[in-house]
DNA sequence: AACTAATCCAACCGCAGTACG
DNA sequence: TCGTACTGCGGTTGGATTAGT
């Protein structure tokens, strides 16, 4: 990142400059005294920061609009208050914020806002201004990688709604979606998205959330298991959501008609931004979906689509939201809908090893069947004839998706999510209830777009 | 290497509150 | 009570730097 040196850079570069006196953002509008004295604005000089700094020393701080009559810095009193107070006072704190102080300032916006003062009192040497800065460029970067701006376990205590566009000091619960697009890869099957905002933020109870894959134990349970889809624990009824605060169920198409031709497109996208948080080769689908190569690639036509959302950590636990079709009956209601699936638990109350990839697995095989394809050979692991080595080659794909350090590791880039987003890891996908399940459907629902 | 976009952050502006004559 | 000066706060601007293409 970029450090700016405390008070030198720009002060070197203005007496470099020649001090013209408007070089910095007030070009040429240099405030005139009533005595003629033209007062100077733009970036202080290391000169002018000695005369401030010793004015002070000797006389202490206040009656700021007195050191320029005292010692004929051509400074207004408001500027030398701020320089005073952002850059020459004693004790002040340069550089990064630590994660402590910004576990502060996040914790502090929630409670009291845009109070920046009030906030700076709380962290010596840091100054209202420095916050306010980091507070402005994280809610850019959290918007930008559509993040909440807020962790999962801080709550906001003021308004639900944005009121970030106006001038007020109401903390941003909320950031507005950036422009829907769309992540993808010439070779890729999928799009790997994360929602512009998490839900547990106003939109749901904070303790709410939509999306699991419970613990994988082991690779080895890795295979395709066409039971699975029969065994699995029903979707929550759509139809006991209150319809007043939810809108009705999006019905699927008709059981002859694939649902494919609902999915986002280009023209259609979802209301969730991009982030390259999953690289292209995130599911070695040249191994498992090798058998794209004699269809062409499914992605250009746009019409199959999976978001993975990584809530916690990976290594347990992974959140799959799937925004794309399914002809499968049990994920019928939710994908169709464009809504999360909230993985819970195999029905005998295992860790529901292999949903992830079995999900994946229909996903591809569904896609590409949309794509007037469907008779090619089976992947090995739905068919059941993998062999040991191919067993073993999966095993070592999935553990480099999750264990690599490199910088296109699925595992690297949800552990930063985490980090980033302040997520625990904690919640066990247990306590996830079908009532949760619920309101998770209702919230995605209620926001709209998706076909 | 050159150009552009994104990011950072110092410094500005306007407004509001307070003190004081 | 009013007017003025001072102070503090929050929002905005724009130059410098870095990152990306």
């Amino acid at each position: 990142m970029m450090m700016m040196g405390g008070n030198n850079q720009m002060s070197a570069q203005s007496e470099d400059g020649g001090s013209s006196g408007d070089n910095g953002m007030s070009n040429g509008n240099n405030g005139v005294r009533g005595d003629g004295m033209v007062l100077k604005k733009g970036p202080w000089t290391t000169a002018e920061d000695a005369v401030l700094t010793e004015y002070v020393r000797v006389n202490g701080e206040g009656n700021w609009n007195s050191i320029q009559k005292n010692t004929g810095l051509a400074r207004c009193g408001k500027s030398c208050r701020l320089r005073w107070a952002n850059h020459l006072r004693p004790n002040l704190k340069k550089g990064h914020f630590s994660p402590q102080e910004e576990r502060t300032i996040i914790e502090l916006h929630a409670k009291m806002g845009n109070k920046w003062a009030r906030m700076a009192a709380q962290l010596p040497g840091r100054t209202d201004n420095e916050i306010k800065n980091y507070w402005n460029t994280r809610i850019k970067r959290r918007q930008r990688q559509g993040l909440p701006l807020y962790p999962r376990d801080i709550h906001p205590h003021y308004s639900q709604y944005p009121h970030h566009l106006h001038h007020n000091s109401q903390p941003q619960m909320l950031l507005p979606a950036p422009l829907p697009t769309t992540a993808t890869t010439a070779t890729s099957c999928f799009s790997f998205q994360t929602p512009i905002m998490s839900l547990h933020t106003s939109m749901m109870p904070s303790s709410l959330h939509p999306l699991h894959i419970p613990h994988r134990v082991s690779p080895l349970n890795f295979r395709y298991n066409p039971r699975l889809a029969t065994t699995m624990s029903s979707p929550p009824n759509l139809h006991s959501l209150n319809s007043d605060s939810t809108p009705p169920p999006l019905n699927s198409p008709s059981g002859s008609t694939p649902p494919i031709s609902s999915l986002p497109s280009p023209q259609n996208q979802p209301p969730f931004t991009t982030l390259p948080l999953f690289d292209y080769d995130f599911f070695h689908e040249k191994k498992r979906f090798k058998h794209d190569e004699n269809h062409g690639n499914i992605n250009n036509n746009n019409n199959f689509m999976l978001r993975f959302l990584p809530m916690e950590n990976y290594s347990n636990r992974v959140a799959l939201d799937v925004a794309s079709s399914s002809s499968n009956n049990l994920y019928q209601p939710y994908i169709d809908s464009g809504l999360f699936y909230p993985f819970k638990t195999d029905q005998d109350g295992s860790s529901g090893d292999g949903l992830l990839e079995d999900m994946l697995q229909e996903a591809h095989m569904l896609a590409v069947k949309a794509n007037g394809g469907g008779n090619e050979e089976m992947p090995k692991e739905m068919n059941g004839t993998a062999t040991q080595q191919d067993q073993e080659e999966e095993e070592e794909d999935y553990s480099k998706l999750i264990n690599d350090d490199g910088p296109t590791s699925m595992g690297m880039a949800i552990n930063e999510w985490c980090n980033d987003s302040g997520e625990s890891s904690e919640r066990q996908p247990s306590a996830i209830t079908d009532t949760e399940n619920q309101l998770a459907l209702a919230n995605v629902q209620s926001r709209g777009n998706f076909p």
